[in-house]
DNA sequence: TAAAATTAGTACGAGACACGGACTTAATGG
DNA sequence: CCATTAAGTCCGTGTCTCGTACTAATTTTA
């Protein structure tokens, strides 16, 4: 049988019925392990006999493992099904200063972790990558790789191209292909708040929330969207560019051409910006100072940081209002000042109520390990090894 | 075979090999008529003998007729396929001020129209809605009703609940439920911008765009947003609701509670209200009455419009930051002096193009139109007798 | 004018797969 | 030790797609 996705039904992919049920008896394993063929039956509606057919496929296939027999208060004991943790996917978090790369299971767990300091050059950068990349191979002789999931700070097009990266300096080159020649492993490149979104929804703590955003709080402001469940990319994957939304149509101009963007008023740019202005003519002083002078109790750097809280919160009501998700996450250096400046964001969010629950907020734990996690849903979800036979 | 729809995982819902190839079939026939069987075969990737088997079962269950013969440079000429126009729905556009009832076929072209005036009671305007479906029904009694399409001017949430309608007093009574009973046809309800953007996706003249955003400007503004060709709705169905983005956040007080609303700057009250401002102690002058103004050379008239067109376009590079949309729709009565003011909104958005290329910009013909079309696309997505057996 | 070529649509046997009932296995409790 | 309960397997049946062969209808070519 085949199938096109009606969603795209422009780009045909083909299925068989077993190809559909596989694929939904895998998925239900990993969103709902441990579980056992008789849960599944009940949560997918297929019989058991069928469930019992696919399953032995998958163990044969190496995704799932049997584990340890459940406990029921009657009846024979169920087998508890896992994913197999010997599939792993490589993911690294590029990144100008510091870049991340690790082996990650099937459920986000990261094993072995290098960080390296990329060159300027992307020839040379990738080759970088790709080096690490084959070092992390060798070491993991026993694991089945499945592909490499990779964050990047910047745009990405529907067809996997870097098309903008300010803070890189590797726009128009083709990465993908060329991790994926160097390696030999199937690879999937994405935008960083997309990534870190991704990761949060399927292995954070979001509650079973089906619409959520992530802000990613840094020189500038990234959000990555999840809508029902799935990541929101627009056209050319440039959904979620937030950071450039007019907060202040009149207000100064920004790098990106426009007047008044959101990061210019609530990044931690802004914040050095507002420091620098109420200290005139003394030398600019980086975000992690303002960050350290703030906890020692300075004015200054606690007004900027407030300033920016304020307008942080402003900018969420545009993406209340966009998206109305059920929660917000909020990633980046500011988020240690939580305690401080989280109410002062929440009420400028809930400003904007309308009809309709209030999203929650909350600040992300660490966004390099969601996004590095995010790196396997990316590979999971769109590498074919998951989707189609085999 | 059993499937759950991995983008709704909560809500499993069953359908067999047949049916999802059946479903296939109907939907390509829909967007690709007038078309062969084997050229369903090609589009499909299934092949012929299946799609003959298909096909003779859509057209035993009256979804498909067969039409004249195509013409080919060679060989047998190919039976055109369509669907049914007997097949039809009824389509709702309710208004405070005019409501339009309509019979519809599956192509989205109206048949026999009624316009009413409803009551402010919500029982009472219930009642006359479903006397209406009656009357259309009773008119005509050759055509096989598939359901009851309806747009709102208001929230609608996602069990179909209108869950707010500032204009019209209906808050909280389930108009579906009453109208299902009171004709005895599946009733969709959706919001009208929502509405709207998906009869301008399934009928209009979108050029292929899969996303797009239709901006409804009339006393306030509503916004209906299509992702990758499917509606967005959010949680709660409240995704779009950026007429309370703010725009200007220290600005003044909206009805919602909020400050500085995009719908405070860019709506036709908005307009109204900077000629008033500019005319001192005039009475209040209606927004046609600005319009009839501006033609005949008002210079206040014109400038209030300018004034609106502006922030319009401000607030809508906010929608391009959110959803970078291909397309974006304008639709209201300001679109009548699209000659005079489109240029100006145009050149507001463009002032945001960062990367990516920059969305088209159209006035809608009539939003009235599209909304009583969009019915019918609620009804053939979503009721079973199109998406389910049977 | 007849045969060849080309394309649309149909017929039918083979194989894959889900269903569902019967059966086996493994546990608890009286 | 047997009844009960639930997990998991076995297997016959029916459905559906595939693929090949065939018929139908039309143009080109000999």
């Amino acid at each position: 049988m085949r199938r096109i996705d009606l969603a795209n039904i422009q780009t045909a992919s083909s299925e068989t019925a077993r190809d559909i049920n596989r694929n939904l008896a895998l998925n239900l394993i990993r969103t709902s392990q441990p579980v056992s063929r008789a849960d599944l039956a009940r949560i997918s509606g297929l019989q058991r006999s069928t469930i019992s057919l696919i399953v032995d496929q998958l163990i044969r296939e190496k995704w799932v493992v049997e584990g340890a027999r459940g406990r029921l208060p009657r009846g024979r004991r169920p087998t508890f099904l896992w994913l197999n943790e010997q599939r792993a996917i490589i993911v690294a978090d590029v990144h100008p200063k510091l870049t991340k790369i690790a082996v990650a299971d099937v459920n986000g767990n990261l094993q072995s972790q290098d960080a390296i300091t990329i060159a300027e050059d992307p020839k040379e950068g990738v080759r970088q990558i790709i080096e690490a990349i084959r070092q992390l191979k060798k070491r993991n002789p026993q694991r089945i790789f499945e592909g490499v999931g990779i964050s990047v700070p910047g745009g990405v097009d529907d067809s996997q191209q870097l098309i903008f990266a300010p803070n890189l300096k590797w726009s128009n080159y083709n990465i993908r292909s060329a991790i994926q020649r160097g390696t030999g492993l199937h690879v999937e490149i994405e935008n960083a708040a997309n990534t870190c979104a991704l990761g949060e929804m399927w292995f954070g703590q979001v509650n079973g929330a089906r619409h959520m955003a992530v802000v990613a709080v840094a020189e500038g402001i990234g959000v990555g969207i999840i809508s029902n469940g799935q990541l929101l990319r627009g056209m050319s994957g440039l959904a979620g560019e937030f950071g450039h939304a007019p907060l202040h149509p009149d207000g100064p101009r920004c790098q990106c051409g426009a007047r008044g963007c959101w990061e210019m008023f609530a990044s931690e740019s802004a914040a050095e910006r507002y420091y620098r202005e109420a200290r005139k003519r003394a030398p600019a002083v980086p975000f992690e100072k303002i960050l350290l002078l703030a906890d020692s109790g300075d004015p200054t750097a606690l007004e900027a940081l407030r300033k920016m809280a304020v307008h942080l919160g402003q900018g969420l009501r545009t993406l209340v209002a966009a998206y109305s998700p059920e929660l917000i996450m909020i990633s980046g250096e500011i988020t240690s000042q939580w305690h401080r400046f989280g109410s002062i964001i929440e009420s400028a969010v809930l400003e904007n109520t309308l009809a309709g629950p209030a999203p929650k907020l909350i600040p992300s734990r660490d966004g390099s390990l969601s996004r590095l996690r995010g790196g396997v849903a990316l590979v999971l979800q769109r590498h074919s090894s998951l989707n189609n036979k085999h």
